[in-house]
RNA sequence: CGCGGGAUGGAGCAGUCUGGAAGCUCGUCGGGCUCAUAACCCGAAGGUCGUGAGGUUCAAAUCCCACUCCCGCAACCA
């Protein structure tokens, strides 16, 4: 009986989780109830990510201490996996003490080990935020945080030289084609970060104090990846300065997990680093990390800024836990995003959860009531159409089985769902009803009803890792503790003679119409409370400045003589202005939003004393003014005003 | 010419590795049934499997070549 170790990636402890977030733990509880199911020893782990620049400045803005606000954010992030019926074994939270300890070891073991060196690192810097911003996080030369503008800066920092262990980790991947999953991945790894040569990861930072301190040098604190990845080996009460025989028995059993859960976006440092962190820990190596995709509102990301953000605790309340469960795992494919949308959600949810199982069970519960009084009757026969129920219900478990071991989570239950479909099936060719009408067909009649409810009890034992509480209920029904997986393999398990359970609707239908009346109702009083709440939301202003500061700034009327698209870039354009008393090139980033020959004529705003810089080796002498965050619109001016002149 | 993935009936997907009668769920239309949550069952329409009167083959959604368009990742929203 082998053991199975499984994580999540940890919740960054900023805020409520949205439904993409929520998918994770979800899907590896699936996984994990399913490997628990098959009598492994599972152990899955989960937890939150809690330090940082951010949550520092999320905790002054609400008045709190940083502990203060990730107390009640992870408290809050654990209430929903606590909802959505998460069986995890641990719970890990990066301010625990004996993390912070272990991370500060081994931050101080890679000192020593000549892994990590202190040099300097260099980027965009916003001062009041006092954060750091790499070249791609920065807006228009803004802090992606504030829209304040950045500058170039430097700190002391400490760097993990990554190079060293590349080698090994090409290997490793080239050796172990499921380490990285789905493959298509992989090469994406492979090629762009590790052909390309690996870059040392800055891993301490001095511009902000909540974090673990380096120990070492305690003016530094461990930044993100060092502290947030160790977690899966800390939650199993690692400690560096042992020896592997001496670590904790936890740790001893566990590791290497068997595979670590996590969404695409950090593929990279679960695929690179974190192997590489370990193997200069002297570690072995997790056996698999899968990347999971995203779930998308309909054909958008979802994000606050649009207003689509769908929250699994909102949806549980019309759907149930179980509900929402289900249109997570059976809706997400294997390796390409996913999209919600309420039109699906209902739809799934009447389709498979209430017309597909629920009347399935309601109907033959009825139907064992009205012709046995409720008492499962005795099978006496077996009749070729018997023998395709029992082999579809064999198969559902077949395939679902081989499927969920290669983590195809909606296609397994789409298996299990085809077996529900089968038993309904089976009922229009048996036609109990009619069976019932003649008394020589009674034992016939037995034979057809009994063979429904194991096929129900199978089914439920097969759904219980997805849906788990629904699973119960349908026990309960049956009123049968037959649940063990191995049960489903041998057909007839459920005993004659036994009264069923009470019946009850497992999934009461959900009318459309009604279900969006309901949200327009929920939105517009939710509208109505937040509308002082909004206020708060303001963006947080600059800095006041006096009429020099701006009139250092010269804004221009240019006129768009010339336009085309960058190649090479996706969404730069290249302009070229007139000024009236000379013409320019300008490089802006909006070739997504308009079309080169819809811009030739108009007039626009340039920043024209802005200092010239090259973008994918394009040269651009200003900066044309737009507004817009999701989608840039540049602002245009009034035909009428002169090539050249200056704005105040 | 940066790296990778994809294009399959109205929608969402499987099938492609290992060529051999186009499949699943939803939707649409018609029928059946009455045990059941207006549920369930059956049938039908609908696809020249992105394009190329391309290549290989007895046979191509599947292998090879070229092209178009989408989506990731990387590189650039002065």
């Amino acid at each position: 009986m082998g053991k199975f170790y499984i994580t999540t990636a940890i919740a960054y402890a900023s805020r409520k989780p949205h439904f993409g977030n929520t998918y994770e733990i979800i899907m590896a509880d699936a996984i994990a109830r399913f490997h628990k199911q098959l009598g492994e020893d599972v152990y899955l782990c989960t937890g939150t990510d809690e330090h940082g620049q951010k949550i520092e400045n999320l905790a002054v803005e609400a008045g709190v201490t940083p502990k203060e606000y990730v107390d009640k954010v992870s408290a809050e992030i654990k209430g929903i996996w606590d909802l959505m019926n998460a069986d995890y074994d641990y719970f890990i939270r990066t301010t625990d003490d004996y993390h912070e300890r272990a991370v500060t070891k081994i931050f101080k073991k890679f000192v020593e080990q000549g892994d990590i060196y202190k040099g300097y690192y260099e980027g965009w810097y916003c001062t009041p935020c006092e954060s750091f911003f790499t070249e791609t996080q920065v807006v228009d030369g803004k802090c992606p945080d504030c829209g304040r503008p950045v500058t170039q800066a430097r700190e002391e920092a400490y760097f993990f030289n990554m190079s060293k262990y590349a080698d090994r980790l090409m290997k490793h991947i080239e050796e172990n084609p499921d380490f990285i999953e789905p493959v298509s991945r992989k090469k994406e790894m492979v090629n762009n970060f590790l052909n390309a040569g690996l870059q040392d990861l800055c891993v301490s930072r001095t511009s902000f104090n909540w974090g673990i301190s380096a120990g070492v040098d305690p003016k530094h604190v461990v930044y993100v990846w060092l502290d947030a990845l160790t977690n899966y080996i800390t939650a199993l009460g690692y400690d560096p300065d042992k020896t592997f025989e001496e670590q904790s028995e936890r740790f001893k059993k566990y590791w290497p997990a068997d595979v670590h859960i996590i969404g695409k976006d950090i593929l990279r440092f679960h695929t690179i680093y974190w192997p590489i962190f370990l193997m200069a820990l002297g570690l072995p190596l997790p056996k698999k990390v899968f990347g999971h995709p995203w779930f998308n509102f309909g054909n958008d990301k979802m994000s606050k800024s649009k207003g689509n953000v769908v929250y699994a605790d909102e949806l549980a309340e019309v759907f149930g836990v179980d509900g929402v469960r289900y249109y997570a795992l059976s809706e997400m494919p294997y390796n390409s995003d996913g999209s919600i949308t309420y039109e699906g959600v209902i739809s799934r949810y009447n389709n498979d959860l209430a017309n597909n199982l629920g009347n399935l069970l309601s109907r033959t519960h009825a139907m064992t009531k009205k012709y046995f009084g409720g008492v499962v009757p005795t099978p006496s026969c077996d009749t070729e159409i018997d023998k395709e129920l029992k082999e579809a219900v064999r198969l559902a478990a077949e395939k679902s089985r081989a499927l969920m071991e290669n983590y195809h989570v909606a296609d397994a239950l789409e298996e299990i769902f085809s077996a529900f479909k089968r038993a309904n099936k089976y009922i229009d060719e048996t036609m109990p009803w009619v069976l019932a009408k003649n008394e020589a067909d009674r034992d016939r009649l037995a034979t057809v009803i009994y063979n429904l409810l194991e096929s129900i009890r199978a089914g439920a034992v097969l759904l219980t890792p997805f849906v788990p509480d629904t699973a119960k209920k349908i026990f309960e029904q049956l009123n049968t503790d037959k649940c063990a997986y191995d049960t489903v393999s041998t057909f007839g398990v459920l005993e004659p003679g036994r009264p069923l359970g009470e019946a009850y609707t497992l999934f009461a239908r959900i009318d459309e119409n009604e279900f969006f009346k309901n949200l327009e109702e929920k939105r517009a009083a939710e509208k109505a409370s937040s509308t002082q709440e909004e206020s708060v939301e303001k963006p947080e202003l600059m800095p006041e400045i006096d009429i020099s500061a701006f009139s250092a700034v010269e804004l221009r009327v240019a006129q768009i003589l010339e336009c085309e698209s960058v190649p090479k870039a996706k969404k730069l354009l290249k302009l070229q202005v007139d000024l009236g008393f000379e013409k320019r090139q300008v490089v802006s980033g909006i070739a997504k939003f308009y079309k080169p020959e819809d811009l030739i004529g108009k007039k626009v705003i340039l920043v024209s004393n802005l200092k010239p810089c090259t973008l994918c080796g394009v040269e651009s002498n200003g900066m044309i003014l737009a507004s817009g965050e999701e989608e840039i619109k540049v602002i245009f001016l009034d035909p009428s005003l002169k090539n050249g002149e200056k704005l105040r």
